[in-house]
DNA sequence: CTGTTAGCGCCTTCAT
DNA sequence: ATGAAGGCGCTAACAG
């Protein structure tokens, strides 16, 4: 572990706050004042100092800022899969939202696995990032979170969290009920639910829902209809073969995101069945796949990038509120007390995969 | 702009080098020496460094070596489109390989427009990433790059590079060639091409494997088939439709993405014409569209992981040559010169979507 | 082989 | 209102 600064090859020497002062004529702590306006300068000096950056093209040195300050203008952001489009999406949303504040964003793949998780933050935090965010990872730790949030800002996506913590939710359970309600008006009484964990807040809440639907139409649920696979594809191909081999095989499918609907297609194809003919299908989480298939394929859907900016401006507020503002807003502080909870509402997307269940013979 | 350490709360005192040093009873420099092997220490000072440094869970502060040092063991990626399942994955794989060897992968999205490019790459530098990865963007500018590449270690994706750079490539040309051979052998000589825009090198490339296939052939190229839409897909959507409504209409599409696979099947199901009957589909980059579809797409493939790992390799191997390694990496410098450019390539994965063109009435 | 010293660039008391 | 000085934590020169 070698740490070397590079043969400081040909790149022209950083201009640092020194230079200013100096080209200012002022001395370095009045430009420092300056610069930050954090405390008192006079008019003249002012003026100088900004005209010195400027002519110097002066930026200061965030590492250097960093190490005087504890400050790091770098949020993390941890989920279980990257390359989930849905958490792509979102992804994408936060980076935008922070772009624009001046934070740069770390981000960092678990795996689905507490000890990465762990690991990760423990070297986010080394980082001095000024926030966390975190999706669902393997099981809930609402304990973990709050401890994490006494001493650093902390946002969980679809995920528990402590008192001290912030979140913003999904609304799974309405969009789990709706789906259930929708295919019981149908008619369809025999409904599966292949969703990802239940150990996880979004599946929990989802199995919930659908129960919610069931005895509030006054069917019995059966639990061999519901599978949480660990959202593997190949699994939910098997689970979902296996449930339409069976002897009184389910008349609808509601499948959680586009990974596992894959399986169910797949096994549809194999078992020669058609949709929406013999079997209903809803499809938790929209996408390209339910949206082009064919026939298109009814969806519970919900506003991704919302979720996104939501999760950047609660950090931030949470942030502003213990911390410091990397780049400086516009607004002065405007709300005493930010938001600590969003909640998103989910809706069903209705399309063509869905139609009353066929009389069987 | 008012960056201050926060109040300190009651976040233990952080463990610095120089306790270790203390309670090692050395001084400090030795400590330092001992922990990076980076000078002569006597057997008896390393032992008691590292027990001490164990003891008191030490851990070096990034920021202040990041300070010292000029390096940061941070490295910053920056695509067009973060949401873009093709770089999701690629993401992935650059963040797995990336952090195994301790590294940490800074994200932004340029929105392809240069000037975000610009000012990120800025911002990045300033916060003293260690390294570089940057995707297509708005316009090739192998000139930006090489100057970049001057001093600091870049590597580009899928994009033309000066000559001190690096960077990792797919044969997009052999793909579209083998492709458009593939429609070739079936017998058809209408055939529309809808690739992204021909100002990238992707997109060049495809341009010119589609050409040399035909010529190979002797089929004289139709300019009116070959479409460089903005990869938005509406706009694929209404290219489509155009193409698919003429009275000559093309018998085969080979479409770039599965952005504009989606507009093109939108367009056919519009127009209610059939695949493979009535018109042949080849969908450039694989995922779970293509795959999944019915008919299944016949597809382009080439293995994004690769992309991804190959360009943090590459990275990894641009940095240790002018720079330093934040982790201990196992095995000591092996090759005297990294590879400055991997090619990766490209096959065709021949699904259902392709037939013999109908005869035309 | 070891201890001491001098900064990296910045912000912030503390005296003027 | 301003200047001087201390120190964040670390590494790399320099004497011993």
């Amino acid at each position: 572990m070698s740490r070397t600064r590079p043969p400081a090859s040909d790149t022209p020497p950083r201009v640092t706050i020194r230079d200013v002062a100096r080209a200012a004529g002022v001395s370095l702590g009045t430009a420092s004042r300056a610069l930050n306006r954090s405390g008192p300068v006079s008019e003249a000096a002012l003026q100088a100092v900004e005209r010195a950056a400027r002519a110097l093209a002066y930026a200061p040195d965030p590492i250097a800022q960093s190490l005087r300050t504890g400050t790091s203008g770098v949020v993390g952001l941890l989920v279980s899969d990257l390359a989930n489009p849905l958490y792509a999406r979102i992804i994408t949303a936060v980076e935008s939202r922070l772009q624009r504040e001046g934070y740069a964003m770390v981000v960092g793949n678990t795996h689905n696995s507490n000890a990465r998780e762990d690991m990760m933050v423990e070297l986010f935090r080394r980082r001095r990032v000024d926030g966390l965010i975190l999706g669902p990872c393997e099981v809930e730790r609402p304990d973990f979170l709050h401890q994490l949030a006494r001493d650093l800002p902390v946002v969980a996506l679809d995920r528990d969290f402590g008192e001290d913590g912030a979140g913003v939710h999904v609304d799974h359970f309405r969009g789990a009920f709706e789906a259930t309600r929708y295919l019981l008006d149908l008619g369809h009484t025999r409904i599966a639910l292949l969703t990802s964990d239940s150990a996880l807040r979004p599946g929990r809440e989802r199995i919930a829902g659908y129960r919610r639907a069931l005895s509030e139409r006054g069917v019995t649920a059966d639990d061999t209809l519901v599978r949480a696979s660990r959202s593997a594809m190949d699994l939910s191909f098997s689970d979902a073969l296996a449930l339409l081999s069976a002897k009184d095989r389910p008349t609808a499918f509601i499948c959680l995101g586009t990974r596992i609907l894959s399986g169910v297609l797949q096994a549809m194809k194999q078992t020669g069945l058609r949709v929406p003919r013999d079997v209903s299908l809803i499809c938790v989480g929209d996408g390209d796949l339910p949206q082009l298939y064919s026939p298109a394929i009814t969806a519970v859907n919900w506003d991704l990038e919302a979720v996104g900016t939501a999760a950047a401006e609660v950090l931030m507020g949470a942030i502003g509120g213990s911390g410091a503002t990397p780049t400086a807003g516009g607004a002065a502080d405007s709300a005493p007390s930010a938001p600590r909870e969003i909640r998103l509402t989910t809706h069903v997307v209705v399309r063509e995969s869905c139609a009353p269940p066929a009389a069987r013979i």
